[in-house]
RNA sequence: GCGCCCAUAGCUCAGUUGGAUAGAGCAUCGGAUUUCUAAUCCGACGGUCGCAGGUUCGAGUCCUGCUGGGCGUGCCA
């Protein structure tokens, strides 16, 4: 609620004559119970330090406070001070805000020579199918990033791909020994996921296969031309084109894939610098450094007994990197909370190195996809070897199907079924993804996936379409934007204000997401959003009121329309105006 | 064993540096459509916020212990 907070906060600061510290202590929050009024301040923390009693302090702030043509009153109730907006500010600030595209509603343009955001994420295996397990770092990264832009920082997206170390040698090894040439050639990514199965069934019984698979990843490493090299070039390329599939369906880009084997001639520099910062060891034959004195039990490997290389070694020679390259402010790693102690390990390698860098390494972690267990009744953790990896392709397929036939029962007179399907399809897996907490696993469930019904993508994206509907009835231009502000009376748009209170909290919440990492503060704020619209809808027509309200209601709708289909972009998410 | 994460309505989840009467969706039940898309709206039902202490004027939120579930734990990523 950025605007509203700011202009109450200027003013309190000057009806107090707060100095620094005090200002520190404002805080200022929507009211729980909105009747109370449209942001509250809590006097604790200021009374505290001014020594008074927080009602005292309330009533006495509440008297000093001179209404003006913004802030119609501030009302003491208690500890708290409850200040309320004049009904025409309110819509001004939310309405015009919008369709004149200030800030924050509008991306800000990034600021020269400003600090980057380096975000690491999606990361994929190379020789393996993108599964579900693939989606939540995509989604989650994706959606930062554009939330990062919005903001006007600059934004390093970057693909860490899989295309190095220990599980690429095992699939050259399973290929080695048991693939199929015409086959692979036929259908790559198939033929691979296949190998990648029949190599975990046979390394059970022949644990020897993992010793062939380090020696291919040596003969890899020493850079000769050899099977191996020509074999990882041609998975890499076969995966690249398999995954920009589901790239494509989720509208997800990257400025930079670079994977794993982009660091091969950067790890040895990368070593070199902490055996010159002295804090590299042998230890049972391998180059470690030890945490411990951080805290860290397990010490950090940077090169194993055999002479290879290991992922912290890629890691390490890959932050070297993104800072001499990028000089970012922030370096977000989009990985799974199951590799927390990984991250902890480069921090501590970059701390006991004296490195500020380490400062700016953020995991960014996220929960599991759990799929049920029909037997147990319980919620377990997808076992990709198993066979019961579940393809994303899939996952959006059956998505769109659905939509699709939704479709063909509500609006079968659609001009483009197909296309639409597509968006909405896609757009309910996304949104499902970024709902909750990211930290929470989440539940592979079909029937909640399918159901669209609620808190869901089509949910919100059902309200764009309504609101585009009314524009449309009233032959306006839905991107018409600052035009239709002429002649608004906004006080008219007084029956409106929990749309426009909700609209106004846009600015902050974005903030919030970018702060904490977390999109999910957007989409519950466009679910919310919609559900205001939806309420609002209900009882206030638009073709059918007098010409003054039209004008205003009109503005209204293409405002929330178009802040809509913004939040619902920072989140990845398409906004049809039809469905 | 040790480390970390999670625990709020039958289910899935919100709950903003601790603040006013703990909120949604799904499911169930009841209602709303000659009116801008019913993928909607309105209402009902549903809570010892895992348990026990503690800090505080005030705890779902912070601290300690415990219980349950999950993840991780030197040569995988």
């Amino acid at each position: 609620m950025t605007d509203l907070r700011a202009q109450v906060r200027e003013r309190v600061v000057a009806a107090l004559e707060l100095d620094a510290a005090e200002q520190q202590a404002l805080l200022l929050q929507p009211p729980k119970n909105r009747e109370h009024g449209d942001i509250a301040l809590g006097c604790f923390a200021l009374a505290k330090l001014r020594g008074v009693a927080p009602p005292q302090l309330a009533a006495e702030l509440a008297a000093r406070f001179v209404a003006d043509d913004t802030i119609e009153s501030a009302s003491a109730a208690g500890p708290f001070v409850n200040f309320r907006f004049h009904r025409a500010a309110l819509a001004r600030m939310a309405v015009a805000g919008v369709l004149r595209s200030e800030s924050p509603f509008a991306p800000t343009p990034p600021a020269a020579g400003s600090p980057a955001i380096v975000i690491d994420f999606s990361s994929p295996n190379i020789a393996k199918p993108f599964h579900m397990g693939h989606l939540r770092s995509t989604v989650i990264g994706a959606a930062l990033g554009r939330i990062h832009r919005h903001l006007g920082n600059r934004v390093e997206g970057v693909n860490h791909l899989g295309d190095w170390g220990m599980p690429f040698a095992k699939m050259m090894t399973a290929w080695m020994r048991f693939g199929d040439e015409a086959e692979l050639h036929r259908s790559p990514m198939r033929h691979m996921f296949d190998l990648y199965r029949r190599y975990g069934d046979e390394a059970k019984a022949h644990p020897e296969l993992d010793d062939e698979a380090a020696a291919h990843f040596r003969a890899l490493e020493s850079g000769a031309d050899n099977e191996e090299r020509r074999m990882w070039q041609f998975l890499r390329d076969e995966s690249l084109k398999a995954f920009q599939g589901p790239y494509d369906r989720l509208g997800v880009t990257f400025d930079h894939f670079t994977g794993e084997s982009f660091y091969e001639d950067r790890m040895e520099a990368a070593m070199q610098r902490v055996a010159a910062a002295g804090v590299l060891e042998v230890d049972d034959g391998a180059e470690v450094v030890k945490l411990d004195a951080l805290g860290i039990k397990v010490p950090c490997i940077l090169r194993k007994s055999d002479g290879a290389t290991l992922y912290h070694t890629r890691d390490l020679a890959a932050a070297f990197y993104r800072e001499a390259t990028f000089r970012p402010s922030r370096i977000l790693y989009i990985v799974g909370a199951e590799q927390k102690l990984h991250f902890e390990q480069l921090r501590g390698v970059l701390k006991r190195m004296g490195e500020p860098l380490a400062d700016k390494i953020e995991h960014v972690p996220f929960g599991l996809i759990l799929a049920r267990n029909e037997e147990t009744g319980k919620w377990e953790k997808f076992a990709s070897r198993g066979g019961n990896a579940i393809f994303l392709d899939e996952v959006l397929d059956e998505a769109v199907a659905n939509v699709r036939r939704i479709i063909a029962e509500k609006n079968p007179d659609l001009d483009d079924p197909d296309e639409v399907a597509e968006q909405v399809g896609v757009s309910a897996i996304v949104f499902n993804d970024l709902k909750n907490s990211r930290i929470k696993d989440v539940k592979f469930d079909w029937e909640q996936m399918l159901n669209f019904d609620g808190e869901t993508g089509p949910y919100v994206q059902y309200a764009v379409a309504r609101l585009a509907g009314i524009l449309r009835k009233l032959d306006v231009d839905p991107d018409a934007g600052a035009a239709l502000c002429d002649g608004v009376d906004y006080a008219l748009l007084a029956d409106a204000e929990q749309v426009l209170l909700t609209m106004l909290e846009f600015g902050d919440t974005v903030q919030r997401a970018a702060e904490q990492s977390e999109p999910s503060l957007v989409t519950a704020l466009t679910i919310r959003l919609a559900g205001d619209i939806h309420a609002y809808l209900r009882d206030h027509h638009v073709l059918r009121a007098e010409p003054d309200v039209q004008r205003a209601r009109t503005a209204l709708v293409a405002a929330a329309r178009q802040l809509l289909r913004t939040a619902l972009g920072l989140i990845g998410v398409a906004a049809p105006d039809r469905m």
